[in-house]
DNA sequence: AATGAATGAGAGTTCATTCAT
DNA sequence: TATGAATGAACTCTCATTCAT
């Protein structure tokens, strides 16, 4: 009798959060979305916060297991290692030309919806911390690994913003040529 | 009888819509915040689109005027002038940590409200341009200064992104500092 | 596999009931404190107004039986049998500071459910014949028993609301106290 | 262009709750009862909570002002004084059958609306203050005077609930007799 | 008998906007 | 121009109830 399963509402809302933004979207969007009633949606998650909680960890662990954890894969090259990362999220990040949900929401909220701080921080340093861990694999100091990760994680967002502005996907794939351009072997 | 003028309407806005996005201020917030009453907001703006519009606008043409410009002051040197872009730039950039309003509503609106498109593309093109610009000054081929450009303005862009998720300008000065390492002379 | 029976709902719902009132008190509220969930609730019971109608009923049932009968104990003295009936009632209604049931839910629904007013009409009835019947046996005409069975129970009811206004169990001693005075013997 | 004052909509406020209770009234029944939408009705109180809390010091005010006022008139006897108090009295609880808001209000929210208890403790302690300033200049004791004022406050409290339960009228006056005969002047 | 899912109505509240004064 | 009142739609969320399993 069940109609929608937990995941797909995730799935469903992480794509609604990430094109229309946490405001924009209403719990009847996203009940709609998953065919749902408004009230029936209450079933699932008990509030707009708990939903968006739920899935800024749902896809923080997703993002840690499938593709953060590429950069750990230590019988590959580093630079091999970058490009199998990239080849992963570009799809995600491209859909839509909606760009990424954790850059997305970080500027729409960060300043007022305190309650997803935390996420997003704990977020954003798995990604600085799985490009340092290939950029020392290549060969850098640790200094110098944790520069060049926080800048390729700066300027793969930069590279977000500017490909949903100009609308064009090649603004990513630049970057992301770009970013390789660091290494040394 | 006039309590306040158009240009401190739009100052007040920008300050408001760069901490709290587009949705989450409400027309309420906004009239308050200039000492009016939410009716009266409506003779200065008829619609918080249009007055979005007005911000936008305007925030455009101030950057255009006041630190665009300084890229084309060709009587010092490149590196000088985006020093001195810098450094006017800064202060805009962090106070409150609300990072670049266009930045944050290019993240929350752009899949939603086409209406603010075409100025966030503008302000955009005229930014990259600026840059260009300097690194044409600097002695680069029209083509590697427009990607050196681009490149700049996305890690100034996601710069900002990480500096508002760890509460910390430091991370915007060093991503000037990485800009500036990207010159020549 | 009866997970609770009819008497333990009824007996949980009455303290609920009671301390939070009818309208406040929500069918998830009831099925969780009986440690149910909501569409099981529904097999004892198949609507609010019906279980308000079996908790009033049982309640009605039980005062007739244990409390009012107390009255009819033609052994004792009219006074011994008014002391044994306020000895019953006090730790019913002093629990938790909430009162008398039949008071409260007379005065939050009485004009507009009309459904209980006739259970509620029932009860008090009761209650007056089972104090008159105590004045007749300390020596009262008829009229006198009547008049002051009512007062005594208006007493009663007026200092449970004084006990929860101002959270002191001793309002309603003083009652009893009060009530006791009435007797010639 | 008001349709409506904030006089009006409280003494409306007022009829309801008493009548319907806290719970049962909704904000869309107060607004449809003032001539006005959901929407409008919040331009006058800002929660129903508040709403609340203005009706019940609003209706406080009053009880001082005209009601309980009259026990300080000490031209006349005191038990004329008790009598102008009952006439003032009688026409607003028996209106609508629907008794004493403060009653009412107290019954239905004390264990559970916190933020009453003190319009309410204030309320009745006013009002017993009052009876035992009449029951001083009858000639009682201080402590004398005290008790018969809680005794009377009761009783008509009580008196309410039963005037309610059996929509006679006539309950309430017999307990106002019934008050007045504790006079010994 | 028990459950968890679904529902539709309605709760309290906020919002952008309009308009008479 | 300024205001305060009014509106209706939309918002988040709760509720009593139903029903397939």
């Amino acid at each position: 009798m069940q109609k929608i399963t937990i995941q797909e509402i995730v799935r469903i809302s992480i794509d609604l959060f990430r094109k229309q933004g946490y405001n924009r979207t209403s719990m009847n969007d996203l009940a709609l979305a998953c065919g749902l009633q408004k009230g029936s949606f209450y079933h699932y998650f008990n509030s707009k916060e708990a939903l968006m909680q739920g899935v800024l960890n749902t896809l923080h662990q997703y993002y840690k297991n499938k593709i953060f954890s590429l950069a750990y894969n230590d019988d590959i090259s580093a630079k091999a290692r970058m490009e199998s990362f990239f080849l992963k999220q570009e799809p995600i990040f491209t859909q839509d030309l909606a760009g990424c949900l954790f850059g997305n929401i970080t500027l729409e909220t960060i300043s007022v919806e305190v309650e997803f701080r935390s996420v997003i921080q704990a977020f954003f340093s798995d990604w600085i911390a799985a490009f340092k861990h290939i950029f020392i694999a290549d060969g850098c100091t640790d200094e110098m690994a944790s520069q060049l990760a926080k800048q390729s994680v700066m300027e793969i967002e930069g590279a977000l913003m500017m490909m949903r502005v100009f609308e064009d996907v090649e603004i990513l794939r630049q970057a992301c040529v770009s970013v390789l351009k660091k290494f040394k072997n």
